[in-house]
DNA sequence: TACAATCCTC
């Protein structure tokens, strides 16, 4: 268990002002109330309460308050069985020091034990929640993602007449958008008369955690409209918005804001500017940020890592790692994600294990599902089917249907179709709904002209009701966001739209582009009709939307939900030396950049 | 004693 407090850290320096139980002066004992003001550490929290039953005060209400706050100010595991043999062995705890137990709880690791404490004591009847104890323990149910509870927590604070508290709103908002129920939390939101800003930003916050972008920003300009003024919280939440989006307009415009009012002053807003600029295709003026930063802490330098990461260039990544480590800012497990996809985007194999032994090893960091999702990709993607097969058969959790996901799109990349059927099998034990995996694996079959297979999969996926998540990409054009569905332009394709794509792909086949048509897998289609599919691939639409509506030798952005398919990729790099325009893609997991005729990936993705 | 909080496996 980690220590997660930074006054448990420095137990040693102050350690001379609590007299140690021999040299108490029992004529005059020192005040145990004081002494928990300078106390630093659990250990020397237990030694006060030694004092305290000589001086009788051990059973002072007040006194054991003081105590538990101590505990669960910054929770860890002792601490919290400590607070909670204290709170048990009271005769008659009032609700100040269960706020304070619950409040513990929600930060802990173990936040269900907040409600199940509460529980117990309104079995016990004489205790009354208040405004206080809301947001502890819907605080708690969030971390728990404990709907059901959180749910039983707003009907009582309606009961209570609690619901509209200041306090209360928004962590009931927060909580519904963690357990992933948006529209209850909408109605929350809906039923406050006026919304404050702390309300608002926890709508739009949510909205922006639960990938629902433009629900966030349209809040966001409603509040605006309101004339309420956003303060830095809110500008986390909307910059995190523009980057789901790639919002790359919407984004300098709050920059200017940011700059106007007086919100770059803080660390986390500029951190946030560096992750929006990255995300949304100029890593240029993420770099200028950052290297500006006059203080940069660990979020800051992980942002970064992050940022080198996804546009593929690892050496960066690596590089700030070591400038962090020589400024003495202490790495954290995201910094360690971002090294790990560095590594895995651009093959470094033994780079990246190195680094996953170091996170464990040196730094004491537990790794995270996240963390081995990013060792099989590595692997995976390097073509060390077996060693990731193996790496997810040894881990000490159990694997999510995600993890083996990872592995099925290695196989995919490397035509191992009798892994990939193995590793179908597991995923479907785990989830049968995902349709994603239905299409990976079918176009496995394709690849291989096992059209049977490709129609029983089909057949299967179909039973099963597996929904096919549609690919669609976006490019945003004078500060409006333009969003293609690949199959759809058949129907919603404006005329002028159809023609800049037939041209485009005129100039692509003199070029020598030929639609790699063995990726679309629907074996009833003849090659013509397999061609028009590529035609209409929402990546090809969209960058001919940008040839279209943006001026000569401008950058074409765009962002993709799924990954890049191969003939977008190579119609892609033609299209940058033919057009004369550079092309940045974002997808799914990281960013192409086109240019010349070339991709930054070099094909490795 | 309290509310919202950037960076995070595809």
């Amino acid at each position: 268990m980690a220590i997660s407090s930074p006054s448990l850290l420095l137990s040693f320096s102050h350690a001379e002002t609590i007299p140690k139980p021999s040299k108490i002066d029992t004529v005059n004992p020192p005040n145990p109330i004081l002494l928990i003001s300078r106390c630093t550490s659990l250990r020397e929290l237990m030694q006060i309460q030694g004092y305290a039953i000589k001086s009788h005060l051990h059973e002072d209400v007040s006194f054991i308050t003081k105590l538990i706050n101590f505990c669960t100010e910054y929770p860890t595991t002792s601490s919290m069985s400590y607070a909670r043999q204290l709170f048990d062995a009271m005769p008659e705890p009032d609700i100040v020091v269960f706020n304070s137990m619950a409040r513990g709880y929600s930060r802990s690791t173990t936040p269900l034990e907040a409600f199940s404490l509460f529980v117990e004591i309104l079995e016990d009847d004489y205790l009354l929640p208040d405004g206080y104890t809301f947001p502890s323990l819907l605080k708690a149910c969030a971390a728990a993602k404990a709907l059901e509870e959180g749910r039983q927590l707003h009907c009582l604070s309606m009961k209570l007449g609690l619901d509209d508290n200041i306090y209360v709103c928004p962590t009931l908002i927060n909580m519904y958008t963690e357990c992933e129920d948006v529209d209850a939390a909408r109605c929350v939101f809906d039923g406050i008369v006026e919304p404050c800003v702390v309300s608002y930003n926890a709508m739009i916050t949510g909205y922006a955690r639960r990938n629902r972008p433009n629900e966030a920003l349209s809040l966001f300009r409603e509040m605006q409209g309101k004339n309420l003024k956003p303060n830095e919280v809110t500008l986390l939440s909307v910059l995190s918005s523009c980057s789901l989006l790639g919002s790359l307009d919407l984004g300098k415009w709050i920059h200017e804001y940011a700059k106007k009012h007086g919100f770059c002053k803080y660390v986390k807003v500029i951190t946030a500017l560096i992750d929006m600029f990255a995300k949304c295709g100029s890593l240029d003026d993420a770099v200028s940020l950052f290297e500006r930063m006059r203080h940069k802490d660990t979020q800051a330098w992980s942002a970064m890592i992050v940022a080198y990461a996804n546009h593929g260039q690892a050496e960066k990544s690596m590089l700030m790692f070591e400038r962090m480590r020589s400024e003495n800012v202490q790495p954290d497990e995201i910094t360690f994600l971002g090294l790990l996809n560095a590594c895995s985007h651009a093959g470094l194999v033994e780079e990246g294990r190195e680094y996953f032994s170091r996170m464990v090893n040196e730094y004491g960091i537990v790794p995270s599902i996240k963390h081995y999702g990013s060792m099989v990709d590595l692997l995976g993607r390097a073509g060390h089917l077996d060693d990731a097969y193996r790496f997810i058969d040894k881990l000490p959790i159990s694997p999510t249907p995600m993890l083996w996901r990872i592995l099925l799109s290695a196989c995919s990349s490397h035509n191992n179709l009798e892994l990939a059927e193995k590793v179908s099998e597991r995923i479907f034990e785990l989830d049968d709904s995902h349709g994603g995996d239905y299409v990976m694996l079918s176009n496995l079959y394709a690849r291989n002209k096992k059209w049977e297979d490709v129609d029983s999969l089909r057949k299967v996926m179909k039973d099963r009701r597996a929904v096919k998540v549609p690919g669609c990409s976006s490019i945003e054009v004078n500060n409006v966001v333009h969003e293609f569905f690949s199959g759809d332009g058949v129907k919603s394709v404006t005329t002028k739209l159809h023609k800049a794509l037939d041209e485009m792909v005129k100039e692509l086949k003199l070029a020598g582009y030929v639609p790699d048509t063995s990726i679309v897998v629907h074996a009833d289609m003849n090659d013509q009709e397999k061609k028009i599919t590529l035609r209409y691939h929402s990546e090809k639409l969209a960058i001919a939307f940008g040839l279209l509506n943006t001026p000569a030798g401008t950058t074409i952005r765009v962002v993709k939900n799924l990954r890049v398919c191969r003939d977008c990729h190579n119609a892609a790099k033609l299209i940058s030396l033919i057009f004369g325009r550079k092309v940045v893609l974002r997808d799914v997991q990281r960013f192409h950049h086109f240019e010349d005729g070339k991709c930054s990936c070099g094909d490795f993705w």
